[in-house]
DNA sequence: CGATTTGGTCAAGCAGCTTGACCATGTAGT
DNA sequence: ACTACATGGTCAAGCTGCTTGACCAAATCG
């Protein structure tokens, strides 16, 4: 394994990763949600189980709390969530995906199986399998962040 | 195919390529260069050959020029790299790597060896090329971008 | 040659993040 | 139970890295 192999590595993994998250917004777009960005799409994948906290967000974002909020403030205004008191602690406040949130996360989803359709027709499926079962086992789960 | 597969192909590739970039950056540092974010890296990457113009690497880092020129700015106030009057225009100026520079690229390639042989353990050699390749094959060449 | 394009810089503005301060609620110690 | 501290959240101010807009000098085209 020569270094320029490893850098080799690097670059089509950024450039599959930037790839793909741009073919996504524009998937998500095209479907009629307008006025996100893609670090909305993340903070929507936490929210999209059970909801969670500010706190909680802005770990898996790898932000800061203050940070995390304002992002809140502004899909709430939006109309993709809202905050609800939470059940057990009253500090805190939960927050949910709306109807429109939920939408939008499902339309995200199409967008994504769009594009990995299109892989699976050069690579075929059970390669492209493999490549998600391969690239789990050395990605260790964590908060996401930019690829820079 | 589901469509909650695609999204977790997605969350794996991010995961992989956000943390490749994380583990070179602290490689990098570790090595003694203390002053540069990842985003230098990507600039390194398009001058070390030939160096390149402003222009060109606002077209591979895919920001305006403006904004590469302020990179430059930096990295040549930092002592990694020089505006050369260019041979063949007189409009232009040839960015070059320093001796300082090139000694950050060859970390930067270090660094990615060691993770990437990390990864060779866990999969072995073969799978690893296979990787690459396969990444290689799914993602188009364009401008550098961050993750989201 | 004049007209347009291209490489580069200067200047101003802005979006999204950070740090710091603060309050309300929960949790632990004695 | 009362004090002390930790935790969830917000407000405010500031900074960094980017953008848009205007401009100049050199190259290219008619």
């Amino acid at each position: 394994m020569q270094n320029s192999d490893a850098m080799a590595l690097f670059a089509a993994l950024l450039a599959a990763a930037g790839d793909l998250t741009q073919r996504i917004h524009d998937g998500v777009t095209a479907r009629g949600f307008t006025d996100l960005r893609p670090a909305h799409g993340f903070a929507f994948a936490r929210l999209a189980p059970d909801g969670a906290t500010v706190t909680d967000l802005a770990v898996h974002l790898g932000v800061t709390k203050q940070a995390a909020s304002q992002l809140v403030d502004e899909i709430v205004r939006k109309g993709y969530a809202e905050r609800r008191p939470h059940p057990e602690d009253a500090r805190a406040r939960l927050i949910v995906l709306t109807g429109r949130g939920w939408a939008c996360t499902r339309a995200a989803e199409e967008a994504a199986a769009e594009v990995v359709g299109g892989w699976a027709e050069l690579l075929g499926e059970g390669e492209v399998h493999a490549l998600r079962e391969r690239l789990a086992r050395i990605a260790p789960y964590g908060p996401i962040r930019p690829a820079w």
